[in-house]
DNA sequence: GAGCACTGC
């Protein structure tokens, strides 16, 4: 029989041949599987009835066992009475769409090794296919687990805990997740909900996932990174481990691409539950998008029932400004028609939480008993199109753009463009009107603009970013080969090869391309390569401590806040701790002042008053404490220049060049301009920098192409370190003629000078 | 003299 797994043997195919055959109860592997007790039923003291799983044989069960144990007295997987919300909360379960198709996704599950689920919104996927594969995979006969996978963070949490309350559990207990600074499980879990790039942590360290038994990655369809390489990895792993059950979970569109990708894997689509929605297009394609938006969301207020707004736009600026305007249009609207009141906020990922809550307050009510309704309108970024759900939605208006992150393997830039949305994201964008009732969506571009010039997919992250993470990542699941790697969506060979490259000049990859003691260590932070390398690399330079906080402050957002109005008393207290020689060291002044005893007294009245983010801030410490622990656990030493020393600054600029000397530029002739070096790009100091034009040789965090190519937190730092911290990357020979070349070359000279004239005394 | 779409470890 195909669909029979005895999957609990760890030998190879032969002693798996061999053991679908045998009746579970002889596979000597399970000698404990059926005993009572050893299923934790009985965990908590209390003396039941024995489970009704506890004899069911893994893979052969039926939804009716199942069903039967979920409407028993007793918690099947505790023991516990159920209680009275546990028995309301299943009749509502019971109502939605992949109820219906219960037994139908048991067959299949049972029947194969990889599932590709195709659950439209509403249809339950997320919070019932786990409960279902809990009651046929039994993880718990033998210690292991079902994992299931969310892109963000909240949703894994959010889940977990409807989950734990439907299954009449306690959150952490039988459910539970695990996500980037919170394990909320425990050695009871059964069911856990984590992050995708949890996942792929405990991957790099446990290859074959031996702690799981069924792998569920949902929202697949929204291609993280780490989704595309857990997949791919998954995808080997099968074949080594007959005995993990996959289940690939997504969205409708590319539904057929997944079962493609995995071997033609059997497919299970339910429906969704969620309003129709009505699209209308321009008859015209719009010449400005921006006053198009306005003039629709203002048209929508003045003609259409009662029901909120949802405008999509590309960025902060952009929607401040239409907030601002809709506001002055409404209420003149409100002045010479009549109209209802309209509420109006902006909505994007960089406003405070207290700020995005605003949103959820209920749309204003009619100015005097029976006028006009009242609605609000909600002005946002893509955030809304997945991160963010609101209720009450009835019309979106969606200009068709969006900012989309591009990358550039030429000059290793990944930049931000305002750029068309795809079919798919026009399609996610509308159905946010059909939430809660039938919707409306206003499309600011002509049908046939839809059909043919937006693409059907966004493009996946491993095509517009910078691969040096996850080569890196990859090397250390133990893929060696990364151009027969079978990834989804293979990344153009160029920027497979530049992360390479850049792997190789940060030591981690030997010139073979195989991991490095260096490189081994580096993946083992949640950082970027060059800053990995530069924190493994501090003890050299006396200041880990230092780059340690230096190293958290730039894996958080910016820790500088700049209000509109009142610029210019931001400007003058950055300059309070602003450092002579740059950003770098500025950074790590605000973050010493923040630890000091004056700020801590009221951290939040101090971070107002110093016009500094106390959540970045915040942040930043939370990153510091799990980077030190790391560092504890792979000895790498903390330690510090004393304060006093004339090089304690040198030092950590020193440290600096370390990491970062691939991303070094040199002050042009003319003194004002720079170019950085190897790629030539003539590039601007950011004008948020402390930094004058004094220092020749610069390295900064980071490329910002905006108005003009930027370089931002910027550092001083002298040529000679460049040519002695990194000389495999400063080998003169191998720079073209020119300027740098010529400039490089001195510096040669000069450190040669000073040999000598050292040696001569 | 400027702008950080969104996630994640």
């Amino acid at each position: 029989m195909a669909g029979k797994h005895s999957d609990y043997s760890e030998g190879g195919p032969a002693k798996r041949q061999k053991t679908t055959e045998m009746d579970p109860k002889d596979n000597p592997y399970l000698a404990h599987w059926n005993e009572n007790g050893d299923d934790g039923f009985h965990s908590n003291g209390v003396s039941h009835a024995p489970s009704p799983l506890s004899k069911l044989q893994r893979h052969q069960t039926t939804v009716k066992t199942a069903v039967d144990a979920e409407n028993g007295k007793y918690n099947p997987f505790t023991g516990q009475a159920f209680s009275k919300r546990y028995l309301s909360i299943l009749k509502t379960r019971k109502d939605l769409p992949v109820h219906a198709q219960r037994q139908e996704f048991l067959d299949m599950y049972q029947k194969s090794q990889i599932l590709v689920f195709v659950g439209e919104t509403g249809s339950g996927k997320t919070t019932q296919i786990p409960q279902f594969v809990l009651f046929d995979d039994l993880p718990q006969h033998d210690g292991k687990m079902v994992a299931c996978t969310q892109p963000r963070r909240v949703a894994a949490m959010s889940v977990a805990e409807r989950v734990a309350n439907e299954m009449d559990v306690k959150l952490g207990e039988e459910v539970g997740y695990s996500i980037r600074f919170e394990d909320m499980t425990s050695s009871k879990t059964i069911l856990k909900y984590m992050t995708d790039g949890m996942l792929l942590r405990e991957a790099m360290n446990d290859h074959e996932l031996t702690r799981y038994s069924t792998i569920i990655l949902d929202e697949a369809h929204e291609r993280t990174l780490a989704t595309d390489v857990l997949m791919a990895m998954l995808k080997e792993l099968t074949l080594r481990r007959p005995d993990l059950k996959l289940i690939v979970m997504s969205a409708t569109l590319d539904a057929q691409k997944f079962q493609r990708y995995f071997n033609d894997a059997p497919l299970l689509a339910v429906p969704g539950r969620t309003h129709p929605v009505e699209i209308f297009y321009t008859p015209e394609p719009e010449k400005d998008y921006l006053e198009a938006a306005l003039r629709t969301v203002l048209q929508i207020h003045a003609t259409e029932a009662e029901g909120d707004i949802l405008l999509f736009l590309t960025g902060e600026e952009e929607i401040e400004d239409a907030v601002r305007k809709i506001k002055l249009e409404s209420d003149e609207m409100i002045r010479e028609a009549d109209a209802g009141p309209m509420a109006v906020y902006a909505l994007y990922g960089s406003l405070p939480p207290a700020q995005q809550q605003r949103i959820f307050e209920p749309a204003p009510p009619p100015r005097r008993p029976g006028g006009r309704p009242g609605r609000k309108c909600i002005v946002s970024t893509n955030i809304a199109e997945t991160s963010l759900t609101i209720d009450g939605i009835v019309y979106v208006v969606d200009p068709g753009f969006s900012k989309q992150k591009v990358y550039n393997p030429r000059i290793r830039v990944e930049s931000l463009l305002v750029s068309p949305i795809s079919k798919a994201s026009a399609q996610q964008r509308a159905g946010r009107a059909g939430r809660t009732r039938p919707g409306k969506c206003f499309r600011l571009y002509t049908e046939a603009a839809f059909k043919k010039e937006l693409i059907e997919q966004t493009y996946p992250e491993i095509l517009k970013s910078n691969l040096s993470n996850t080569v890196l990542e990859l090397k250390k699941l133990g893929i060696d080969d990364l151009v027969h790697f079978d990834l989804m969506d293979p990344p153009a060979p160029e920027t497979l090869m530049r992360a390479l490259e850049e792997l190789n000049y940060l030591a981690c990859l030997d010139d073979d391309g195989n991991l490095t003691v260096l490189g081994r260590m580096a993946s083992e932070f949640p950082l970027d390569p060059a800053l990995a390398v530069m924190l493994v690399s501090s003890p050299e330079f006396f200041c880990s401590n230092e780059i340690l906080s230096l190293t958290a402050l730039l894996s958080v957002p910016q820790v500088f806040v700049r209000p509109n109005s009142a610029r210019k008393r931001a400007d003058e207290m950055k300059n309070l701790f602003a450092h002579p020689d740059g950003d770098h060291l500025t950074l790590l002044n605000v973050y010493h002042a923040f630890k000091g005893e004056e700020a801590q007294k009221n951290p939040k009245q101090w971070c107002h008053d110093h016009f500094l983010s106390l959540r970045a801030l915040q942040s930043a410490d939370n990153v510091r404490l799990q980077l030190k622990r790391i560092m504890e656990r792979e000895e790498v030493a903390l330690m510090s220049t004393p304060f006093e020393d004339k090089s304690y600054y040198e030092n950590i600029r020193r440290a600096l060049v370390s990491g970062f000397f691939m991303q070094v530029a040199k002050r042009d002739a003319n003194g004002k301009t720079y170019t950085t070096v190897k790629d030539n790009q003539p590039v601007l100091l950011h004008p948020s920098t402390v930094l004058g034009q004094e220092s020749e040789w610069v390295v900064y965090n980071e490329f910002v192409l905006t108005s003009k190519n930027y370089i931002r937190t910027v550092t001083g730092v002298r040529g000679e370190w460049l040519l002695d911290i990194a000389p495999g990357y400063y080998d003169i020979d191998s720079f073209p003629k020119g300027e740098m070349k010529t400039a490089l070359t001195r510096l040669k000279e000069r450190i040669e000078r000073r040999a000598k004239m050292k040696g001569g005394r």
